[in-house]
DNA sequence: AATCGCAGTCAAACCGCTTTGGATGGTGCG
DNA sequence: CGCACCATCCAAAGCGGTTTGACTGCGATT
């Protein structure tokens, strides 16, 4: 059923029945319910190809998935950042439009959406330390919502990030508190935009203390169990090591925490954790009671922030601010507590 | 540019262009390199949505994911699924189309994405007991591919599964073998059609040894960390706790090292612990040294298998087989051991 | 009574491609 | 020389909507 037949058994033309359906003002209002009536019976829906094609207007998001050809590792927060912007997209009636690209292909992969018409907008995932992406979106006139920021770019952008630099003050702070002095920092890796803020909010709460920053204590790699797991052991290996550990992600501080474990130390009474929670539906950080310490903020709220500022760029209505920072909560756990008497290898177990 | 520009430039008609560029016999080799070079040089790029209303295709293929109202967790498993079919899709100028749904709209959204055009075929994920999305999909004629298998179900369709039952009969082999006769079980949800096969194989095993299965060291739930953890401390709590535990997922896994750990005994000497893992590229069961003894099936390349097979049904040609089923590899890591000798009693740390 | 304005409707153009059904001119062959 | 047959190319008709510009009546205005 399209529209002209649904015209003609209505013994209208496509144009009226167009309009009744869009709700322009032209149209009776009782040849508008009769319209309404008879599509919702036939089960008509309108053939996207073609209003895609009549508008001009694509009707759709794209997300660039970057695959960094050395890693192959797709981001874990992704999932949940697309559920969150799926919410928002599917009221509004636009579709995702995914794209899983190794880095090298990146720029061709934003022309071609763009050129074919795809989409209409963008969003950008894994925002680098001056990030490429955002002069070549500029020039392009394409449409584009940062997820997290881009030190150092030149241009003014539309983003959505969490305050990474003051979590990480926070949280380093919070170790501080309990008397924490040797704190290891198990960062992402530093081309990464919010590592680099992650590590300054770190860096800012040693130095108002007067504590001397040291590199041996600073780690950054990609977030995996077993890379956590490493700089966790290696960290932990030499004399004076670190009692409280700030990490950047749950995955990386599962790792944390198994290599504490594997000293036969115990999270929270010997050694501390502090993690940042991204509030990822399939790995959360304990039901009620968290497990870990943390700075918690959700990745799907942000992905819906995004989106409903990107639709809010395509469309032209500037209804939503062009730049969020969303603050994270500190949610205290069981995995920190008071910095223990005496030298570490006092509490290792027999 | 479009077409009908760049027919104009090279003093051609349209139709002349348009098959020069696909490649249709009919045009003068002579004039093909003329048009290939132009359209090079001005960066022509034919309009995909005059394309789709044109020759009537989408060039695109829907996921649907399901978002359990209930539960609101998205697959884990789901981002590098998405990542293997990623690549066969885009070789083939096919795009992903993604759908975030709440189970009560699915059947909506199949039938939408079919009525308005918008993807040639779809791949069902989170496959259950009985699902009715393959009759629904077989009487619409949306061509598709299950990502698991459907037990009972009545029609036949086409699907990329892995050996769960033979996975899991092997995995509890491989600790009975050990000498292992208390072993859990710590699976997802029943109602998931992978997690039924895994009983069934789990069952199988212990059955072959005329080992009594039982019911209190079979656990199903959501496979995340903290449920993990809940179900292997309720089983390790009464006496004659198991001494091993197959373990549907790493992520649930993780808590059931957790609560093992908690009771102050060790991974592989103590308790062992068997998963099956998906070789999720941000939750690799290791760099070198596996962690976890697991069955191992890239899930990544089962997105690559579906998405071959899906574009195969649009095509019509028939070129790959309509059932894949992917054997599990054993992979022997450091968390599996022979059954320690007396009571568990006796074996926990001071 | 003639004109105007407006609500309501429609025909036709258009979006940018593909594809059908000719045209055109040159070759080969009887 | 005439005709069939290719090899090439093109005009025009879709694809299924939206949108522009016009065209009806009909009550209100002058």
């Amino acid at each position: 059923m399209n529209l002209k037949e649904l015209a003609e058994r209505l013994g209208l033309s496509p144009t009226t029945v167009s309009r009744a359906l869009n709700g322009y003002p032209e149209v009776n209002e009782a040849t508008r319910e009769r319209v309404l009536a008879a599509a919702k019976r036939h089960h008509y829906r309108p053939n996207t190809r073609a209003i895609r094609l009549a508008t001009g207007r694509a009707m759709a998001v794209g997300h660039v998935i970057p695959l960094a050809t050395r890693h192959e590792i797709v981001n874990p927060i992704f999932a949940d950042f697309i559920a969150g912007a799926g919410e928002v997209y599917s009221r509004a009636g636009y579709d995702i439009v995914l794209s899983v690209v190794s880095d090298e292909d990146e720029e061709q992969t934003y022309r071609d959406l763009q050129a074919r018409g795809t989409v209409d907008g963008v969003i950008l995932h894994s925002m680098r330390l001056d990030d490429p992406r955002i002069r070549l979106l500029h020039e392009m006139g394409l449409p584009f919502v940062a997820h997290g920021r881009s030190t150092g770019a030149a241009l003014p952008y539309p983003w959505v990030d969490v305050n990474n630099r003051r979590a990480f003050r926070r949280a380093t702070d919070f170790l501080l508190d309990l008397g924490h002095r040797r704190i290891g920092l198990v960062n992402g890796l530093e081309y990464m935009d919010f590592a680099i803020r992650r590590r300054g909010g770190y860096v800012e709460a040693l130095e108002a203390r007067g504590i001397a920053v040291d590199e041996a204590l600073m780690f950054s790699d990609e977030m995996t169990e077993t890379r956590g797991f490493r700089a966790a052991q290696a960290m932990l290996e030499p004399p004076d090591p670190p009692t409280a550990f700030v990490v950047s992600s749950i995955i990386s501080a599962l790792g944390v925490r198994r290599a504490v474990e594997d000293r036969g130390l115990r999270i929270g009474r010997d050694v501390s954790i502090i993690i940042h929670d991204d509030d990822l539906s399939y790995m959360k950080n304990g039901d009620d009671v968290p497990i870990f310490t943390a700075t918690r903020s959700s990745v799907r709220e942000a992905g819906r922030r995004a989106a409903a500022m990107v639709l809010d760029l395509i469309s032209g209505t500037s209804t939503v601010p062009r730049e969020t920072l969303l603050e994270a909560e500190l949610i205290i756990g069981q995995s920190t507590g008071p910095v223990p008497a005496g030298p570490l290898f006092d509490r290792k177990a027999p």
